[in-house]
DNA sequence: TTGTTTGACTAATGCGCTTTAGTTTCTCTA
DNA sequence: TAGAGAAACTAAAGCGCATTAGTCAAACAA
């Protein structure tokens, strides 16, 4: 199935078949209608890498996650995300190319050989830090990138970003309306710009310092012993996951503690997790799918120049469930 | 940064330089080695799209999950299983193409487009179904595939696989050790082919028949809500995953059931969240890291024709925990 | 009528690489 | 020492497409 079977079954030259799949000027009206049915017969299909040599674009954008291994994937949060920037490129048949690494290391290995191989148009960073080795790193590779969660501290990067101190401070805000005044945040791994963010927000708002942890259950658990155990232990919680938030309604049930009664609990992302435990889980809800889709929007406007700088998605919203109260 | 390039810099022809990078007979050693230090200096990669145009190689693989965008990923099995892929697939440094679809239609459409813009060499299917297209149209376009999950019904296309059987055998031989007569089983999608093979393999070790569900966490309570109501509640429950055995333990303990003490309940695969519970939840353990490692080795071997046939993966093993005793 | 412009189309080139067909040099054998 | 054969290397073609530079005829202006 090449351009040259379509124009000999069409009876024309290679370059007027090309000029009317893609709707270039050079063929009449009725030419391009005879040589797109032909190709609709016969039903062809671009090779992607005879494009991609062309015209030096590789039809793909990418994404690397990296984690390490242990901590796989328990969020929902990476299906959602990759859905939605596919509902947004499967519009202009773009791909994705997906790579999951154990560390920024491997994940800047990536790109270097992603965008020497041609393999992607640009990329989608996700997990800004702080002392990020991405940024500077794809400024210089001249690969084009948008940063997803938070705008790039060394300015560097056009970004997509939630504002968490807002998102934080409307959940103080909750809490203290329902008259707590010993609140505690449960915060994520230390390294990453919104983990600060919040922490900075939740310094502002009460006054308190979190405790930072690496999001996973075990963490939660111990945090949440600690905490409860305390000479004055807080009345609310807040987690920066909801794993985190579920093992620490556990842990408080141990200790038997009630909640919402003695202690209410927010988690920060919601998930059917939220939903299986008793009572449900107070939760700010993000919506994952809209963002990626947004994000991919924004990263395609980046990459042909329409587009540049920061861009604010909406603000997560909070929803109450059986976990807090008093 | 291109092959011509380096063969000006090292003073000799192109073909020179490709025969030396592709380890291929045709230049003397010193020469090799010259031209290998040379692209290593200027840090010189293939381009994929140039290799693809004229080797016919797109140095890439494809997976698809067909999920609805309500049901998506909470289960930890998406991220590890494409984690082990990769591992396997970095050695041969090929890339992995990766979509998430609603349903089996939009899969096959997917499957259609890379195959004709030769975006990949070849695709890992991940649960096989009961008349499932997807064989067939792979065998007709000539796209190279592995079945990951279940032998091929239609015997069309190799695969790599667990024998969810004799794993259910092994979980009814626990429970009945145990002293467990009454055994229910909550499984999963009827439509896909290993919860036939559990629902099969669950009736010939109890005579029992299995109840169906979309795996979701409200099915696992409504389903745990009818068993445990009935008139001769079961005493042992076997859940298809770990949403609805989690569900299910919510749904007991509502009920005013102890576990294990009145009723003893198995998840089917391991997370995080089987360790969230109390007591914690018993669970059917697979390496699923490895799994993927495996079925992209084998995916590989069968591209290039060194292997066909089905392969037996190693069998699961069952952890028990708090949540079954008697 | 002649020259110019425009639209429709074709020929030819190149993207970066692999591969086949040649060419040259060197080594071995009789 | 001539001839054959192998080794080392180069030249050239081709993968499928986009793009630029032509070609040709019809339509227009002077």
């Amino acid at each position: 199935m090449t351009i040259r079977e379509i124009a000999q079954r069409a009876g024309v030259s290679e370059s007027a078949v090309s000029f009317a799949l893609n709707n270039r000027p050079g063929v009449s009206e009725y030419t391009r209608r005879l040589i797109l049915q032909v190709a609709e017969e016969m039903k062809w299909r671009p090779n992607s890498a005879a494009k991609a040599l062309g015209g030096a674009k590789a039809g793909a954008i990418g994404l690397v996650f990296a984690r390490p291994a242990e901590t796989l994937g328990v969020e929902p949060f990476f299906l959602r995300l990759v859905s939605g920037i596919q509902s947004a490129l499967s519009a202009s048949s773009t791909a994705l190319m997906f790579q999951v690494v154990e560390n920024v290391e491997a994940e800047t290995e990536i790109y270097r050989r992603w965008w020497s191989e041609r393999r992607v148009d640009g990329v989608l960073v996700v997990d800004p830090r702080t002392d990020d080795p991405r940024p500077g790193l794809l400024a210089e590779l001249g690969l084009p990138a948008l940063l997803i969660g938070g705008p790039d501290p060394t300015g560097t990067l056009p970004s997509i970003w939630a504002d968490d101190a807002r998102a934080m401070t409307s959940i103080v805000e909750h809490l203290t309306s329902l008259g707590h005044n010993r609140i505690a945040h449960v915060a994520g791994l230390p390294e990453l710009v919104h983990t600060q963010h919040r922490i900075e927000a939740f310094h502002r708002a009460t006054g308190a310092q979190s405790v930072t942890t690496d999001y996973s259950d075990e963490a939660g658990r111990r945090v949440t012993r600690e905490l409860l155990t305390a000479a004055e232990p807080p009345t609310a919680i807040v987690y920066d996951n909801d794993i985190m938030a579920v093992a620490g309604i556990g842990a408080a049930a141990a200790l038997g503690r009630a909640v919402p009664a003695d202690v209410s609990l927010v988690a920060w992302d919601d998930s059917p997790l939220c939903r299986l435990t008793h009572p449900m889980l107070t939760a700010l809800v993000r919506d994952t799918y809209a963002f990626g889709r947004r994000a991919a929007q924004r990263l395609v406007e980046v990459m042909d120049g329409t587009a540049t700088g920061d861009l604010e998605d909406e603000l997560p919203r909070l929803t109450p469930r059986g976990s807090t109260q008093e």
